[in-house]
DNA sequence: GGGGCTCGGTGCGTCAACGAACATACGTCG
DNA sequence: CGACGTATGTTCGTTGACGCACCGAGCCCC
């Protein structure tokens, strides 16, 4: 029982969360998880309420890429609400927490009976999509600092917390640059006394000029969502 | 009434086709339109049969990036199809030539009372993320001269022709890429006898040869779609 | 307390792509 | 014909990121 739910299922009318809930299993995301391989059937659905998952491309063999990032204000299995049951990305537990789960069998079947999780469903997978898109300019066109900026930012916004844990190598397999490169950039930004780094701990000492240093890219997705 | 018809109406029982055939009006879609640009209102969705959109992102002021390709296997408008009527990306026919054309409100209501529109549309959906999840990591991975000849094998398929015309500064908008990218990477391509180019006109000479320059996205993509 | 591990930092040389500016080819239209 | 616009081609200095290799700092655990 999180003291903030996920979106998508406090969004739905009272009556339709009932019918939802004996499907819902809570549970507990713990970081590094992965949820799903590239093509590997789909068996559980996740509502983040205070973890995070990161959707990862994989190109060739070790590179690796976030194309979207989902937290308490969306789903991880979207692909079912689809009438898709493969994932086409990989679902890494990026940032530990409490999540709801739910069957494949029990999701679509909820989703048959219930237009209003649908109509949510959907407009989520829409936004997930304007997310999808952005981040692909956005890892085309804007320098490595930025990105780790932005990458920050919209990491904080769904983990409600200035502080958290992650280590250089897992922030450059997430930015698609090498580790060296997330030193760079991050040393740069510890400079700039924007942020703090030690051994795998990230904090943000000055939000506002983190969001000065972002790309652009971080407010056009935060106000899509 | 095209020879090859647009796939998805294609793929429908003959009761709901005949349902939906009222709303659809036989366009002609020529090279430059913009269908929507961002954040306009969709009032008109596109089915094409021997056309071809392109969906862009726009960035800053004069940066485009193409992140999706729309031919006869899908639609233009699928945000409508989510509840959303919005478009996030600028859509531009890129090939021209014949579709056919629906009001957003017909093709709602159409949505409401055919399942099988429906689900075909959200399949669809589905592989168009999986498109620009593909193109995301390819436009961050792959040098320019394999992007260009997996977008010119593309737009072949699409086509179904082996010659179209397409200016350099118009491919640089897809790619992402400066106008002389284009002519470096394109000269590559020529000089190997892989294609042709002259003012406008591009064709391929040796397909084989244009797949083993491109990067795996182009069977990658193809072979999810 | 020393070995092994993870994590971060630094210093190379290399390279694909960039911005800018300029040069040529072709077409059309007054 | 000449002028202008469009399309392509070339050059040049700059740069952000790359691959590689190595070092040091903290940590855990025998």
């Amino acid at each position: 029982m999180a003291a903030i739910p996920n979106l998508l299922l406090a969004a739905l009318p009272r009556k339709s969360y009932a019918e939802l809930l004996p499907g819902l299993t809570p549970v507990t995301l713990t970081f590094g998880d992965v949820l799903y391989e590239p093509g590997q059937k789909i068996d559980q659905v996740y509502f983040p309420s205070d973890s995070m998952v990161s959707l990862l491309t994989l190109v060739e063999d070790h590179l690796a890429l976030e194309v979207g990032l989902v937290g308490l204000e969306g789903v991880v299995g979207s692909p079912l609400a689809l009438g898709v049951d493969r994932s086409p990305v990989r679902a890494l537990v990026q940032g530990g927490g409490a999540a709801r789960r739910m069957s494949a069998g029990s999701f679509r079947s909820a989703l048959r009976r219930s237009p209003p999780l649908q109509r949510g469903l959907l407009r989520y997978v829409n936004a997930l999509m304007s997310q999808v898109t952005q981040t692909a300019a956005c890892n085309r066109f804007h320098l490595v600092e930025a990105r780790l900026a932005r990458w920050l930012l919209m990491t904080r916004d769904r983990m409600r917390s200035d502080e958290f844990r992650l280590t250089q190598d897992f922030l450059s397999h997430m930015l698609g640059v090498r580790r060296v490169g997330v030193t760079e950039a991050a040393g740069a930004l510890q400079r700039r006394k924007l942020i703090e780094y030690s051994r795998g701990v990230i904090g943000i000492l000055d939000d506002r000029g983190l969001e000065a240093a972002a790309c652009s890219c971080y407010r056009i997705v935060r106000n899509s969502t």
